[in-house]
DNA sequence: GACTGTGAAATCGTTCACAGCC
DNA sequence: GGCTGTGAACGATTTCACAGTC
């Protein structure tokens, strides 16, 4: 495993971000460049070199001056970072339309995430096949959990059921939970949750295209001014601010 | 330093945040409760009092000291304030396994937004059915987002096809686009863009599954500190903290 | 007494700007 | 000259704490 590596604990905001950078890495490693400037990473993630370079720096890194960081090590050092190179065990709860296209979603497996088993609580689920995978009781979650050594949970269920399923899942010992159901979940402490919900992404797109077209009244957008530095481009960013991001994507061309 | 500006925009991480707090009222007017205090609302959204006071404050909202939120007012100046109530056409493009769950998804319909029209560039796709819709010829884009008024569009394609699709949607008149294939998509000025990623969450979750077995050192996460007032506990929120947040891009590169 | 609204403080995150290395 | 690493400035967001209202 990674040795001595400087653990002064890496920002949330920075480690939401080194997933981006590692897609970026390979779109730059397929393109055959061996080293890449901290511009070019920002470029192909879309954020700004100077957040590239600060952020690289948490993590000790090994960029040249006068170079750029050499694509293939810097690749590790963040696969490490994020313990992405010892290939994780993942359990997906409830096979709704959802949950089939997670399961067969390529951009886990080929970022280490292997979707182990899938559950559902419904009768006539149980026994179909997803994918490779057949359908189990979420009864089995215990003995399933335990034996493929599963840490990650995946909720894909209606909002209703999904404490309950939560609550299945760490009692069967995941400890980390990516909820997909459009509720707040709680879990003790120790257990590891993010949500995704994809009605909320939707509202925040709402509000800033009523606020578009609604120059005035209320709550108005300020108008923004952009620093010099750079930004040549044609295409720019769009509305405003600046640009971290939370909740998103990953996975580039590779493959 | 700034000029003047008119700053009376809700923050972005309040904005993100309103959505979260329509679905808690809506659980409280479940319950059966007229009103609502900062407290209870902050309990069923998954956040602290305080913030949802000053969430709220920037709504020039309507808080009754004593007593708390009615809940039906609430209710509709957020959904107001994200310009929920005039509905919204969505037009989806890509409908692989993916695109058919985000066009059958019901939180979508519930919150004002509809799907008007599906698209894929496959033309074996073309002309099947999804739900009640059929799916069109990416080439027929600006005719129908013209014809039925559409500015909201949802990239489902695999990230290849992104920026292309990303391209079109904009000709056609788009303004606002959810993304989900995992790549950096570049818009012009005007056109708001936020992404979802499935596979950056999972990445998230594995750097904390990672660092939690490695636990050691003496710098580690600072066990965070509540004061006073919090959830009912026993439960706590995980990891949490913010939540999405914006969406950019600059500059112009590779292609 | 219960609760909101909000300045002010504390914290976190981003960007600048420049010294230092290749 | 090109580029990284990083202190320091800045900006945004969170939290505190309390005055004010019902």
């Amino acid at each position: 495993m990674s040795t001595l590596e400087p653990v002064t604990s890496i920002p949330q905001a920075t480690v939401a971000r080194l997933p981006l950078y590692l897609r970026a890495l390979h779109q730059v490693a397929e393109a055959g460049n061996p080293t890449v400037s901290s511009a070019g990473l920002a470029a192909a993630a879309g954020v700004n070199p100077a957040k590239v370079r600060k952020d690289l720096s948490y993590l000790g890194s090994y960029g040249m001056r006068g170079i750029g960081y050499d694509v293939a090590t810097l690749t590790q050092q963040i696969s490490a970072s994020l313990g992405l190179e010892r290939g994780w065990g993942v359990a997906l709860v409830g096979v709704g339309r959802l949950g089939q296209a997670l399961t067969n979603y390529a951009g886990f497996a080929n970022r280490g995430f292997a979707i182990k088993a899938v559950f559902d609580s419904a009768t006539d689920q149980v026994g179909t096949k997803v994918g490779p995978l057949t359908v189990q009781h979420v009864n089995e979650l215990p003995q399933v959990v335990a034996a493929q050594k599963i840490a990650i949970g995946i909720i894909a269920t209606p909002a209703e059921a999904a404490q309950d399923v939560c609550d299945q899942l760490i009692a069967a010992g995941v400890t980390s939970i990516l909820n997909f159901a459009p509720c707040v979940l709680f879990v003790p402490k120790g257990v590891d949750l993010r949500k995704v919900d994809l009605a909320i992404e939707l509202q925040i797109l709402s509000y800033h295209e009523h606020h578009k077209t609604l120059p005035d009244r209320g709550t108005r957008l300020a108008p923004r001014r952009r620093r010099g530095s750079s930004v040549p481009s044609r295409r720019t960013r769009a509305i405003s601010g600046a640009l971290p991001t939370r909740t998103t994507r990953t996975k580039a061309v590779d493959e």
